[in-house]
DNA sequence: GTGCTTATGTGAATTCGTTTACAATCAAGG
DNA sequence: CCTTGATTGTAAACGAATTCACATAAGCAC
């Protein structure tokens, strides 16, 4: 679907969902109307990128009152493909692995971890938090008969290349690699990394060159 | 220190750990020299971005030839202060902190995770994987004591904001933060966010409207 | 209605980052 | 010591993202 829109810039894509998150709990707490000033403060994002933002879709709001937050949330849910629940498996049910299997914020948002995979024969066969544990073996069969198509990569970085070459054979079409792994993939298959040592790392030389912050991140 | 060096673009600063981390792999495994299109190979950051990332540090190579691996990881210890040892605190053991304190990756590098807060009383006062889990009471003694400034943030997103208010007046400098909440903080105070939720949203979005990747963790 | 206030949407300017493209330089081999 | 081949370092071009700044339009009060 919808590759024919107009290309919305990918800083802009990243926010989207930050926007959307945030959108949701103002509707929670019943507010109905919201500036770019206020989501600004929230998000933490300038007030004129958002409106740069939105306004790639379209006039979503009204000049000299801002946004009316039942049509951003409809919009948002829209375009985030909120309605379909996209099915994750988790590959590698290590300490991370086991983390984000247990973690409810998989469970919020449409998406869900439906399978993990592991090596060892002690984890094969059991559940955790619902979610049964399968050998690495039996990737192949059960990516396709439940149409997996992300999957979150927690398994060793030694091992993390020839995984990644099985996901893409299995058609998978997303991975977040939490590997410090740099996975080469065809160019049809998207991969995000999240390096948690490195972010560690540059967020101290950050620290020690300067001192004063701004931009990245926030 | 060194602060008026001249100041390094922040998307170089960002990739300086992992040039680092390709290095000393180079160096483990016996190789004199490399090219920036080795690099480039390795870490999946284009040759010509390497080789201006490197030159703002000056002429770290040479021509025709390429660059002394054991020069460049000397070079990038030094820059990257790989010789004082930062400890971290974490805040927060829950699924997600637990992983980090037993999580190996943490204890490479020149960081470390010396100490865990909680407010659970069934996990004060117990060890995790040698580290020692402190009431959240505790944070302004200890904290100043073991002299940290750095601080890995993993408590629910109700507490975040509060718990980093107590982090910055015990006089953190840096926080990694896993929560949703965007913080508050003074401009002095360096916070990375690792929105996880955010990352696997934005992952389906490009999936979804970027069949072709390109870009954007590559 | 009329006028005041507010906040959007966007053209233009700016900043930041990447990539091209090549002159300068060095190693190595004969 | 000269030539060849390789690879750096960077100027210039390009591209992406942010920010400024303001004309425009909508709400709201009276």
């Amino acid at each position: 679907m919808s590759q024919n829109e107009p290309k919305i810039p990918q800083a802009t894509a990243k926010r989207l969902p930050l926007y959307y998150r945030f959108i949701q709990s103002l509707h929670a707490s019943g507010k109905q109307r919201v500036s770019s000033a206020e989501l600004s403060e929230a998000v933490k994002v300038d007030s004129a990128t958002i409106r740069r933002d939105f306004s790639y879709f379209g006039a979503l709001g009204k000049k000299g009152y801002g946004y009316n937050v039942q049509y951003l949330l409809d919009f948002f849910r829209k375009t985030l493909n909120q309605d379909e629940i996209t099915n994750v498996a988790l590959v590698g049910v290590g300490h991370l692995g086991t983390a984000f299997v247990n973690y409810n914020f998989l469970k919020n948002n449409n998406t869900h971890i439906v399978v993990g995979f592991d090596a060892d024969e002690t984890k094969v066969g059991t559940t955790m938090s619902g979610v049964p544990i399968h050998h690495v073996d039996e990737m192949e069969q059960i990516m396709k008969q439940n149409k997996i198509d992300v999957a979150i990569l927690t398994v060793p970085s030694a091992y993390a290349q020839s995984v990644a070459d099985d996901l893409v054979r299995y058609g998978i079409k997303g991975i977040l690699n939490f590997t410090p792994a740099r996975l080469t993939v065809p160019d049809t298959v998207r991969v995000h990394h999240i390096d948690l040592s490195i972010e560690l790392q540059s967020l101290i030389y950050f620290m020690q060159h300067y001192p004063t912050a701004e931009g990245v991140h926030q």
